[in-house]
DNA sequence: ACACGACGCGTCGTATACGACGTGAATCCG
DNA sequence: CGGATTCACGTCGTATACGACGCGTCGTGT
């Protein structure tokens, strides 16, 4: 069984993957141009937020939240501290680990801007659909999520 | 208007930013394993995938067909062409174009692989949903991809 | 015919993005 | 208590991924 291939499924898969990879891309665009002028991209918007709004975790932790391998958040951290807008330290419990966080400096400066720092072209998809629309979307990709998660028991 | 900064709107924006890097990120790993033997990653199989289902096409077209620049399309084929997989032929009618194909060797070996191309992580994830959701999967990325599009006239 | 703008493509610089590997620190265990 | 294992992190090599730039080609207008 589940071997049996599935014409109108892989069909299915194929119309999906293309709204994924055009989803990606018109979420990609903007923020770069959006943000010029502050000089981050989505990846270093998204790591800035979750750092904002702790007081420092570890890379580990920091991959968690963001979804991405720890060698790529790494660079990105490479370049956030490059320009000093975060800063690793040695955590003093577990040598380990490395504490980052915001530099104190961009903190000031973070709490004014950072209600921009939301994902604003999506922000506003979301305000031009109505409310069952938007739950329509959080629901469609939820459930993509938990089919794809491979640790997900599916009784 | 549209000023109105709405927590619940930016909320939501979050939680679905994380599932799309979620998605993404799974969509991605597997891929790299799964056609390791074959050396495709995932961009490459989709752009062989389109090649396939055509007798040459150009840069250009192939660019809309998987939504991405044309810089990175055709460094991707750069690599396919290395591989002896892809190939660039300049179309006699049009000499700015870039006619490109799938090799006439690879051609026979694709014909009996070509269903293997369908991306399998995400057919045996549709799988596992029931029709419903599988339409709600589809439904929710329809929708976030039209709100997202800017062209795209909202009466 | 011929500048000239529009177009398609290749290339470069930069920033993701990942797996693999190496290093040092903490933990486990005999 | 010392060797093995595990863990967190940094780094490397490769592959996306994009905008910007430059070159050659086509279409247009005069």
């Amino acid at each position: 069984m589940a071997r049996d291939r599935d014409p109108d499924i892989e069909s299915l898969a194929h119309s999906i993957e293309l709204d994924l990879n055009e989803i990606r891309q018109i979420l990609r665009r903007p923020h770069a141009a959006e943000y010029a002028r502050g000089q981050l991209t989505a990846p270093q918007r998204m790591v800035m937020q979750a750092l904002f709004f702790s007081d420092g975790m570890s890379l580990k932790e920091l991959c968690r939240q963001v979804s991405l391998s720890h060698s790529t958040v790494s660079g990105i951290v490479d370049r956030l501290q490059a320009r000093g807008m975060a800063a690793r330290g040695t955590d003093s419990e577990d040598r380990r680990l490395t504490r980052i966080a915001v530099t104190p400096a961009v903190r000031q400066f973070m709490q004014e801007q950072a209600p921009r720092l939301t994902a604003q072209p999506l922000t506003e998809a979301l305000s031009r659909l109505s409310q069952p629309q938007r739950r329509a979307v959080s629901r469609g990709l939820r459930l993509l999520r938990k089919a794809l998660e491979p640790k997900t028991d599916w009784g």
